[in-house]
DNA sequence: CTCTTGCAGTTTGCAATTAAACTCGCACAC
DNA sequence: GTGTGCGAGTTTAATTGCAAACTGCAAGAG
């Protein structure tokens, strides 16, 4: 007996291999935090600034909160990434009708097809191995994840109504 | 023609549904974000402090590091969410033959054993309508994706050699 | 005894991420 | 005109995450 209780038996707890936000933290921490040092290293841009080039170049001349929507990405970040890629002269605002444009400029447009090269070497060394059908299987599993986040919300609200 | 010509056309850009990295980053950041949120309300402590909690509960009386192998957790933050969870009574840690063995109090045992049902209840929602066999190729394509890293990094420090 | 070596843990600095509060300009009502 | 409200963007605070530098301790070598 010592002055204070502890606990020294194992109870119930998550085991991470079949736990899947284990897995997804994992991997994806890993990929964006390695990405992100590369781009920084090799370009000097970070992984939202190569997001928005990459917004740019699907589609040009839209505005700040179409690239949010685009990419899912929050509009603080939208915001600040944009006035350092303005600032690196690699994206150009313009005023049209009250509108606020974004536009690559040739360097921009440039560092981007440097930079999907990268990426998608990236993607493809994580799957490796993977054929046609598992990608297909793949991508339709994390589809169905991203359909049922509404459904984690609505746990979470209901947790914290109460 | 305008003073300084911009990039109007689109171009090869990454397709959000058929880049892996892109569905990583979206449901991580909502399942993390929106965890940490809840038990923070909840339960005033955050996601790292819960994953303690849980390693904890998985081996009692282990060292700092082994929580960062366990659960694949920076040492720093394992550092600072021990403190934390010290600090509320939750765990205590014990010097045993120079080790520093970490332990769960009984309040730290309850508090996990309420937030594992919650864990559940949302991991259970963004599954919602998987059945065993998609469950089973999930976790398959999680963790062959999982030891691919190894490769990602590979593709990193060729890059950065040069 | 002292110096080196190495392991465990802490601190620090920077990037990424979110929500929420705030600003600014424009349009429409009165 | 005045003001009310809306849409777009900016700023701020809090959390997560990583690497790298630093501290502290203990075991061995000489």
């Amino acid at each position: 007996m010592t002055d204070q209780d502890v606990i020294t038996e194992a109870g119930k707890s998550v085991k991470a291999e079949r736990y899947v936000p284990y897995y997804l933290s994992l991997l994806n921490n890993r990929l964006s935090w390695g990405g992100s040092q590369l781009y920084l290293k090799l370009f000097d841009i970070g992984l939202n600034e190569w997001r928005i080039l990459s917004a740019l170049r699907n589609e040009p001349g839209i505005q700040a909160l179409r690239i949010c929507e685009m990419i899912t990405l929050n509009k603080s970040v939208v915001s600040r990434s944009t006035r350092r890629l303005e600032e690196m002269k690699l994206v150009e605002a313009r005023l049209e009708q009250g509108k606020r444009l974004l536009w690559l400029l040739p360097r921009g447009a440039e560092l981007h097809d440097q930079i999907i090269e990268i990426a998608y070497r990236r993607q493809d060394a994580l799957l490796d191995g993977f054929d046609q059908k598992d990608l297909d299987t793949l991508y339709g599993l994390l589809e169905r994840m991203r359909q049922n986040l509404k459904k984690v919300d609505k746990v979470d609200n209901e947790l914290l109504q109460r």
